[in-house]
RNA sequence: GGUGAUGUAGCUCAGUUGGUUAGAGCACAGCAUUCAUAAUGCUGGGGUCGAGGGUUCAAGUCCCUCCUUCACCA
């Protein structure tokens, strides 16, 4: 056999937050389709990073005070570590803030310039003056312009579902700080995708030796798409933005999803630096090895036009082939955190613990096309334990026991039994089925194996062998030729259930199973060692923990939602609204003029804490700053801290005004002391 | 709203280019078995294949209309 040289991705979980089972559903598949190329005696690299940039990154590690570096590194290892637990085996695990992507994108980006393939365009975008910064749909929020539903995001509405542009909100408001966006121009880099269409029509719906670019599904939405006309793409962000800048445009960043995708690449240079692989073989135009990506259906858009277009014309070979899954329901329905759906890997891991079950259920439900998967959480434990305990490893368990106890475990197997011929002949069939990703399709032939082999079994009767006098040989020779469909079984089923088919291995006491072994056989005189029980049942009690542990965690927020989801319904908040901001009396300890600002006064006020804060406050029309030295007043003490041209400002002190004049601070009856609560 | 998908036994799903009485696993019932961490084998009940129309000697499969559920709309 000849053997391939194979490049395989998963899509980049982002760095915002925990893997969950629907995550899983893509890293399970990939993961066992490169694990059965590798089987195959393919040369195969899986490589997959965290995509780290954009702005919810940016914004989370602000609130919780730190780095978004030091975010993105801690989740790093979080997303490692679940993917450990579940025993994808990624070559490497890498991340999209490395130097290694920073060339990368830049070079894409100078060799797309030099195509003329980029484009300057002055645009209006909403901005946060208070925040000053240009803000995403999704941080804009206000009432839905259809059904008036508060809070709802600038894109569209949860409530009645209508879409829409966040110019159309009703009292719009940023996520960010609460201020009314404005509108401002700025110039974006935009990429011509425009001017990509003839090679892009003909990109998708390619043909290559390993079959089609697409899936039938995913080449009719891309009709649909190419029927709307392709605009171009939008592909710069200005600061603040955590990410790449722009190499000839100071303070423009690369949109996150630009350098996504380009961390395949970059993940990929770092494995190459590391073990003296050649990155250009893989990756120069018309190289003959085969790039795969593995994605969800939501951006089949980013992967089957964005992403081939900007390697067709950056000077990069473009992917063999693009597979599209779907989603996942839990128990039929989307994943809802209040009914303990949204499962995270961690949580499936610390109750469920075997991570097989869940490799096996995907497996079982996985085919080649963009169906939504269910994970229906009886019917994984009924699966489960029928399938894999009571079927497949029960051969093993139902007559090792003889080959240990009467054989010293020595196996003298049959010449010709016709059941482990028909396994070995089914051989090509599953290998056939993983190739296509259609994993149901084999293992429902592997389970069908396995009652052939219980059946067999069950018409030797070999217990009854073993109370007879003078019929060891044959007893002998049953439960050999058993441990022998039990080893064809285990080598289909090793990429799913790679450690248990170490373990089994182990216990059979062969070399490490590749496909080609489904031509070997264990021989006369070949010893298996003990059989120790190797899986246990799924405990439903174990899933009823798990399911009642998610809801537990969300309990409190998801009620207190749905609380004030109800109380809202005029404009109101409730209390929790309230006392989530800290209010505190501050003594005025120092306030002067600042150089260059037309409204700021600096403050210094003390709020019974360690240090002092610093404080920008907007009232140098109205006070002289003398006046307030040593005056007691009120402030915020948990706004998040801002940097602000004239340094940082830790926090807001309260003052009224409108039309009819102001800025007024606020002052406390006496007795009040600096650090005291205001509630 | 537009588009794409989806709807087959109580549950989860197979059904290749239309071709005998629509299949599997689980669940359920009965029998057998007791080697196997209650596992296994055999048998059985259970479906007007979302609804209605049409094409055809023949439709779960092709065509039309409607309904359900889901996703996508950069």
């Amino acid at each position: 056999m000849s053997s391939r040289k194979i490049l395989v991705t998963s899509a980049l979980p982002y760095a915002n937050g925990s893997i969950h089972l629907g995550h899983l559903v893509e890293y399970i598949q990939t993961d066992i389709w490169t694990r059965f190329q590798k089987m195959q005696g393919h040369t195969v690299h899986y490589v997959c990073a965290d995509d780290t940039h954009g702005t919810p990154i940016m914004l989370r590690a602000e609130k919780e005070g730190i780095t978004p570096e030091a975010l993105i590194d801690g989740v790093h290892k979080e997303h490692r570590a679940d993917f450990d637990g579940f025993l994808v085996e990624f070559d490497n695990y890498y991340s999209t803030n490395s130097g290694e992507n920073k060339t990368l994108s830049q070079g894409i980006y100078k060799a797309l310039k030099a195509n003329d393939k980029i484009a300057t365009k002055t645009i209006e975008q909403f901005y946060d003056p208070v925040k000053n910064m240009f803000l995403p749909d999704r941080f804009i929020k206000g009432e839905c312009p259809k059904c008036h539903a508060k809070d709802q995001y600038g894109d569209s509405c949860e409530s009645c579902g209508a879409t829409y542009n966040p110019t159309e909100l009703i009292e719009a408001y940023s996520a960010v700080s609460g201020a009314a966006p404005i509108r401002k121009e700025t110039e974006h880099h935009f990429f011509k995708l425009s001017e990509c269409e003839d090679f892009l029509k003909e990109w998708t719906q390619s043909c290559t030796a390993q079959g089609k670019t697409l899936q039938g599904e995913a080449a009719n939405k891309m009709g649909e798409w190419f029927e709307s006309g392709l605009k171009d793409w939008d592909i710069s962000r200005d600061a603040p933005y955590f990410g790449f800048e722009i190499p000839d445009a100071p303070g423009k960043y690369f949109y996150v999803w630009l350098d996504a995708p380009i961390g395949y690449m970059a993940s990929f240079k770092n494995l190459c630096d590391k073990n003296g692989l050649d990155f250009d073989e893989y990756w120069k135009a018309g190289s003959d090895t085969e790039l795969y990506h593995f994605i969800g259906k939501d951006i089949l858009y980013f992967h089957a036009l964005f992403w081939p277009a900007t390697l067709e014309y950056s000077g990069y070979r473009t992917p063999t082939q693009v597979f599209a899954h779907g989603f996942l329901t839990v128990n039929g329905e989307k994943m809802s955190k209040s009914r303990g759906t949204f499962i995270t890997a961690r949580s499936y891991l610390d109750h469920i613990k075997n991570p097989e079950y869940l490799r096996y259920y995907y497996a079982a439900k996985l085919n080649s096309t963009m169906e939504d998967i269910d994970l229906n959480l009886e019917d994984f434990t009924a699966r489960v334990n029928s399938d894999l305990v009571g079927k497949y490893i029960n051969i093993a368990s139902r007559t090792a026991g003889f080959i240990n106890k009467h054989f010293d475990g020595k196996l003298n197997p049959s010449r010709n039994n016709a059941v482990v011929a028909e396994l070995k002949a089914a051989a090509d069939a599953i290998a056939a089925s993983y190739v296509a990703r259609e994993y149901g399709k084999a293992l429902r032939e592997i389970m069908r194996l396995s009652d052939l082999a219980n059946s067999f079994v069950a018409d030797k009767a070999p217990w009854v062998m073993a109370k007879q006098e003078g019929r060891e040989a044959v007893l002998q020779e049953v439960c050999s030729d058993a441990l022998e469909m039990f080893r064809l079984l285990t080598l289909y089923l090793k990429p799913v259930l790679p450690k248990l088919a170490m373990e089994i291995e182990a216990f059979l006491n062969v070399d490490a199973m590749q496909w080609s072994h489904v031509d070997a056989s264990l021989n006369a005189e070949h010893t298996i060692n003990k059989y120790n029980h190797l899986i246990t049942r799924v405990d439903p009690k174990a899933i009823a923990a798990m399911v009642d542990s998610n809801k537990e965690n969300l309990e409190k927020s998801e009620a207190v939602a749905a609380l004030v989801k109800e109380e809202v319904a005029g404009d109101y908040i409730n209390i929790d609204d309230f006392t989530k901001v800290d209010l505190r009396i501050a003594h005025i300890v120092n306030a002067e003029y600042v150089e260059g600002a037309d409204k700021l006064l600096k403050l210094t006020l003390d709020i019974g804490e360690e240090k002092t804060r610093q404080v920008f406050a907007g009232i140098k029309s109205s006070y002289d700053p003398e006046t307030l030295k040593g005056r007691k007043t009120v402030m915020v003490a948990n706004l998040a801290p801002r940097k602000m041209k004239f340094g940082m400002s830790e926090g807001m002190v309260l003052a009224a005004s409108d039309g009819r004049g102001g800025p007024f601070i606020l002052s406390p009856d006496s007795g009040a002391q600096a650090g005291m609560a205001v509630k």
